[in-house]
DNA sequence: ACGCTCTGAGAAAACGCTTTCTCATGATTC
DNA sequence: GAATCATGAGAAAGCGTTTTCTCAGAGCGT
C-alpha cells in the first residue's frame, strides 16, 4: 500500500531484477552480481539466484543497464546514401565486427542531404557510445567543429587536421590515375572522367589525381564531364560520352560505368571493341557486369570491419586523446574485359 | 560535500538537467516541462530556462529519457544476410520512413545461422520499442513461440497463424508461375528451375506454385536444379544448366540469375537467342545486367516503408491485441531482355 | 475581506539497474 | 578465549530523466 503510488503498473510489467530477488529470497544487489559475474557470491545463493532467474525468464533491461554503466553498446553510423553499395558494404563489415564483441549499430541515413549531417551525429552520438561518420558531405569547416563533440568518432573517407580522431581512406587520386595509365598503355589517346556528386571528398581527389596524371600525360586528352554516383547518371551520360569521341572512359565509381555499359550497349557500341570503360570500387556486382568491369578495387569489406577494430580501441582506451592510426589503403586495379586497346582507325 | 560519493566525476561530464535548471535558477522539473512543451509553465520562466538550454548546448541524455518514458524511439529489424539486395532495400525503406517519425533502427545481421535469430531478435526487442523480422529462417513452431514475445512485431516473407502481427509478404508461388508461364508462352518446352536456400520460406513458395504449374501444364519439362541466393552458386551452375538441356531457366532471384548470365557469357552460350533467363525481385541492377534482366518485380522499397507504418500503427494502438493487416504483394512479371523464343531446331 | 479555485513551481518518487558503503557472521590467529 | 580479519549480503546512493504529488500564492466571487 505504501510502497508508492506507482505501484499500480506492476501487474502486467516486464520481470526485473527484483522478482528475481524476491523468488530466490535474496536482495536486487545479489542478483545484479551474480548476473554480472562481479564480487564473490556464496555458490550455493549464486545457484538460486540462476535458478530463479531462468525459471522467470529474467532479462536484464538493457536500458536501465546503459544509464547505470554509461554506455550503451551500441555504435552510430551515418552514411549518404544507403543505396550505395558501398555504403552498405561499409555499414555490413562494420555490423558483423561489432556483433563479435557484443555491440550493435544504429543507422543514420542522410540521403545526401548535408546539413542533416551534423544533427543525425550529434543524436547518434548521445545514444551510442560512438559514431562512425562515412564520407561526410559537409564542409571541411564544420567537420572540424563537429569531430571533437562526437568523440569516439571513426571517419571514413575524410581526416581531420588534429589527428586525434582515427581516420579511414582510400587514395581515389593514385586508384583514379593507375586507371588512366592502363588505357594510355592499351594505346587510348582520348579520355573522358565522368564525375561524381559535388560535394564528395572523393571526387575531388579524384580530379587531384587527375590533374597530375595531366601534368604527367601532356600528350593525352582528357576531357571532363558532369555525372553523379548512380547507374542512372552513368545511363544519362551516354550520348554525351559517345559525342565526346573519347575511347577510354573513366567512370566515377562502377554504378555509373554500369549505367554507361547498359547505355553503351542499347546503342550498340560495343565495349570493350569500340570504347574502354572502367570504373571505381569493385563492388560486388562488377565481376558479373557484360563485359566484366575492370576497376580499381577498395576494400570494401575490410573498411567496415577495420572501423570497427578503431572504434573499439577508442573506447577502451577511454580518455586517453593519444594521436590516432590514420588509414589509407590503396587501390588494386583490377583488370577485367571492359578495357583493351582501341580501334586501329580511331573515328577522329 | 555530503552530496554523495560520486560527486567527484561531476567534473568532466556532460551537461545535464541539472546545469540547466542551477543556471536558470529554477527545479530540474521546470527544466523538464518547458524542454517538453508539457504542462503549462509562466513565459518569462520558459525563456529563461530556454536560454540556459541554448547557452550550455544542453541535450536531453536519451538514455535517461528511455528510462523513464519507456520508450527508445529505436526500432529492430533482423535479416538473414546483409549483403543480399533485398534485404538492404528493406532496410533502407524502413530506415527513412521511421526516420520521418523520429524513430532509429537498429540492424542485426543472422548471417544465415538459424539458431542466432531468436536470440538477435530477442536482445533487439529488449533494447528497442519493436523489431521487424525478415524472411527469418527458423522453423515455424519456433517463430509462433517467439512472436508473441517480441510483440510490436512486423513479419516480413513470414506468417504466423495467430493473425494477431501484421505480416508483409510477396506472392512467390505466383510470381515463379507467371515467369514459367511467359517462357512457355514464348514457346520453350524445358525449363528448369534454380532453387535457393533450403530453409527459405520463399524457396518453398517457390516450388509449391511450380507444383502447381506442372499439375497445369503435363506436357512442360521441369527440372529442378540445386542453388543458392547469390551470384557465386548461380555461376556455379552454369555447367549443370547446360548439361540439362533446358532452354528457359527460373533463377530462384537475380543475384542467381546474374551469375548465370556472366557463367553463360563466359562459355559463348548466347541469351536470350541460346538460352532464356529470368530473375526474380528486379533488384536495381536487374535493369542493368547486358541482356537486361526479365524477372518479376517485388515492390522491394514499398516493402520497407509499409513495414514501418504496420509497426507504427502497433506502437501506437499500444495494448489492444486487435488483428493486424497481413498485406500481400503480387509481383508484376518484368519482361525485358533475357528471355526469348528459343531457336527453331532445339539441341534434343 | 474572507474563502475558494486555479495556476504554476518545487520536492520527491519512479523507471531498472550497478556499485559503493556498511555491517554481521564466521574464520583465523596469538 | 578474545581480538583481528576476511567474506559476503543487504541498504542505499547514483545514473538522467519524467511525472505525480504537494503546496504557495495569485485571482476571483460574494
Amino acid at each position: 500500500m505504501g510502497r508508492g503510488h506507482m505501484a499500480r503498473r506492476n501487474t502486467n510489467r516486464r520481470v526485473g531484477i527484483a522478482d528475481v530477488a524476491e523468488k530466490a529470497g535474496v536482495s536486487h544487489a545479489t542478483v545484479s552480481r551474480v548476473m554480472n559475474g562481479n564480487a564473490a557470491v556464496d555458490p550455493g545463493i549464486a545457484a538460486r539466484v540462476r535458478a530463479a532467474a531462468v525459471e522467470l525468464k529474467y532479462q536484464p533491461n538493457p536500458v536501465g543497464r546503459s544509464l547505470a554503466l554509461g554506455k550503451t553498446d551500441t555504435i552510430g553510423i551515418v552514411v549518404p546514401d544507403l543505396a550505395n553499395p558501398t555504403f552498405q558494404a561499409i555499414l555490413r563489415g562494420l555490423s558483423i565486427a561489432a556483433a563479435q564483441d557484443g555491440y550493435r549499430v544504429l543507422i543514420a541515413d542522410s540521403s545526401e542531404v548535408t546539413s542533416e549531417e551534423a544533427i543525425l551525429a550529434g543524436e547518434a552520438r548521445r545514444r551510442c557510445d560512438g559514431v562512425v561518420l562515412c564520407a561526410p558531405r559537409m564542409g571541411d569547416a564544420e567537420l572540424e567543429e563537429l569531430a571533437p563533440t562526437l568523440h569516439p568518432l571513426v571517419l571514413i573517407n575524410r581526416t581531420t587536421i588534429a589527428t586525434n580522431t582515427p581516420s579511414l581512406s582510400v587514395d581515389y587520386g593514385q586508384g583514379i590515375q593507375e586507371l588512366a595509365q592502363h588505357l594510355v598503355t592499351l594505346g587510348h589517346r582520348r579520355l573522358a572522367f565522368l564525375s561524381g556528386p559535388e560535394h564528395s571528398a572523393s571526387n575531388r581527389q579524384r580530379l587531384v589525381g587527375l590533374d597530375q596524371f595531366r601534368a604527367e600525360h601532356p600528350e593525352i586528352e582528357l576531357q571532363m564531364l558532369h555525372g553523379g554516383s548512380n547507374f542512372d547518371s552513368g545511363h544519362e551520360s551516354t550520348e554525351a560520352i559517345i559525342a565526346s569521341g573519347a575511347t577510354g572512359i573513366l567512370a566515377f565509381n562502377d554504378l555509373v560505368a554500369m549505367g554507361l555499359l547498359s547505355g553503351l550497349h542499347e546503342r550498340g557500341v560495343r565495349v570493350p571493341e569500340d570504347i574502354s570503360v572502367t570504373g571505381f570500387d569493385d563492388i560486388p556486382f562488377a565481376k558479373y557486369t557484360t563485359p566484366p568491369l575492370t576497376t580499381a578495387a577498395v576494400p570494401i569489406n575490410e573498411l567496415g570491419s577495420l572501423a570497427w577494430r578503431r572504434m573499439r580501441e577508442q573506447i577502451q582506451q577511454a580518455g586517453e586523446t593519444t594521436t590516432q592510426a590514420q588509414d589509407e589503403f590503396p587501390p588494386r586495379v583490377e583488370i577485367r574485359k571492359s578495357t583493351a586497346a582501341p580501334a586501329l582507325t580511331p573515328a577522329s
